[in-house]
DNA sequence: CTAAATCGGACTAAATAAGTCCGCTTTTTC
DNA sequence: GAAAAAGCGGACTTATTTAGTCCGATTTAG
């Protein structure tokens, strides 16, 4: 039960633009981010095709977030690009006798909804709050580092 | 992320032996839970390593639960059998540059601290029994589980 | 026209997961 | 004491997934 690069490449991605307010290439990106180019291309298009950000192309093009970071969560970025928790077919007659394939089952749908709730409630902007600043930004240090519940209620 | 079959198999493997009151050779439950036999075996190697069954050799040998069902919980079963949830190497300096690895890495803590939250919280007790009372039961608080150091002489 | 970028598909390599095989040891039973 | 049934352990194979590469096409600003 790992989270792959892959997705911890795509949320760097999305934190890293999330600082920007202009579009920023892939490779550009990549070279800040030390991700392999032509990965990262990939993770940035699977992240377009879920609607998380958009994309210009051309010599001045790039990407740059489809939504404010207040509206784009952890869940958003991870099920864009992680497969689905648990391939758990616990439908099928054959492999799972009734009598516990019901009683497991419980342990995984907990899981995923916990799992969901707790990404469901991370933003993009509560990342990018009071951590290390590009630019000069104003540091709102009044709040404190805790993540507050926040309602997804998105694309797709 | 998603949730191996080996601890798919674990699971049902650990709930159908908190039914039992006496020993079950692995072909037994292999056969019972449709689980390979030589897989099954491995499996219950690891769980015995992790001090979650206990087991006897011989004619009429074969594997029971370590301690009380209540006493065991998912997240015990599930550390015992996956691999840990993240391999994120955030303190590598070369392949995280520093500015948004910290903010990432809040992602994944909190991932990681809301799982074992969720896993610890449900104990094979619960999941054996009825269905209408598993939903009633209680979280507890994330206190770090504590299996009890193998207080068994090893039959070995 | 050219350079820099996105897009898409195909492909490969490495790592992990899933499962098998075999031979050994232990213990009960006949 | 032999046989049978079980756990134990290591080595091995195979299948799947992950990670990454490559290449060519298309778009667009200057």
């Amino acid at each position: 039960m790992n989270i792959s690069i892959k997705t911890q490449y795509g949320m760097r991605a999305m934190v890293h633009l999330a600082r920007q307010s202009k579009s920023r290439s892939s490779t550009e990106i990549a070279s800040a981010e030390h991700i392999p180019t032509d990965f990262l291309e990939k993770i940035l298009q699977n992240l377009k095709r879920a609607g998380l950000v958009r994309s210009a192309r051309g010599v001045s093009g790039g990407y740059l977030l489809a939504h404010p970071p207040r509206r784009i969560t952890a869940r958003d970025i991870v099920t864009a690009l992680e497969k689905p928790l648990s391939n758990v077919q616990c439908l099928e007659e054959k492999t799972c006798p009734r009598q516990d394939t019901c009683a497991t089952k419980d342990v995984w749908t907990d899981l995923q909804r916990s799992l969901f709730s707790t990404l469901s409630s991370i933003t993009l902007a509560d990342l990018i709050r009071d951590k290390k600043t590009v630019t000069s930004r104003q540091k709102k240090s009044a709040h404190p580092k805790k993540i507050r519940p926040r309602r997804t209620a998105r694309i797709n």
